[in-house]
DNA sequence: CCTAATCTGATCATAACCATTATGATCAGCTCATTAGG
């Protein structure tokens, strides 16, 4: 496997993952099954993972990155599909794959989350990793538990009984 | 219903190059993004 991990380098403690370096080929296969389909299921995703011989986590980053920046690029002109058009207002196609199955955290696993969720809500790669593997799941599945827990609490702040003379400000004080 | 998975859009950050560009990684989502599985 291509996985360098240099472990010797100041030790970067709380940084976010390196940056991955898709050859010519892998980018070509995944050009490929873009065209074909830009918004891959999960079964697809993992095939194209061990096809292109990465992480089918960094395939849905690159997808994500792919249709944020190469979406419509043509003009919509020869996008029309002639045939099989008679009726698409009311019966629309679920033209999306499968996703990926839900994960079901045990309540040991939650309480670890949890647990480092309020220490940090920003846990770097090292520190998404280390957590993963103590309560055995894939470190994506930590990143994106990370991410819905943010979006909950984040949207607690509104029921706030201001007491009028508390003006706020966005202080992002985003210490690094 | 709850919340994991997924999505868009913006932004940060880094590897190429030598100030700029391309693109991978991360973030919020607002009176809480949308979709969907158990």
């Amino acid at each position: 496997m291509a996985q360098d991990n240099s472990p010797n380098k100041t030790t970067p403690v709380n940084h976010r993952r390196s940056r991955t370096k898709f050859t010519q080929d892998q980018l070509k296969i995944l050009i490929k099954a873009f065209d074909k389909n830009p918004y891959p299921g999960y079964a697809t995703k993992q095939k194209l993972a061990l096809e292109a011989n990465t992480e089918e986590s960094r395939i849905q980053i690159w997808f994500q990155n792919r249709r944020a920046r190469h979406q419509k690029k043509s003009e919509p002109d020869e996008d029309l599909e002639s045939s099989q058009d008679q009726d698409h207002l009311e019966e629309e196609i679920q033209s999306r794959e499968d996703r990926r199955s839900r994960t079901n955290y045990t309540s040991l696993q939650l309480h670890a989350l949890i647990e480092a969720f309020s220490n940090n809500p920003y846990p770097g790669f090292d520190s998404r990793e280390q957590l993963a593997k103590e309560i055995g799941v894939p470190e994506s599945r930590v990143q994106i538990w990370f991410q819905n827990r943010r979006s909950r609490f984040h949207a607690q702040r509104k029921s706030e009984p201001d007491d009028g003379d508390l003006e706020q400000r966005q202080d992002q004080e985003q210490d690094l």
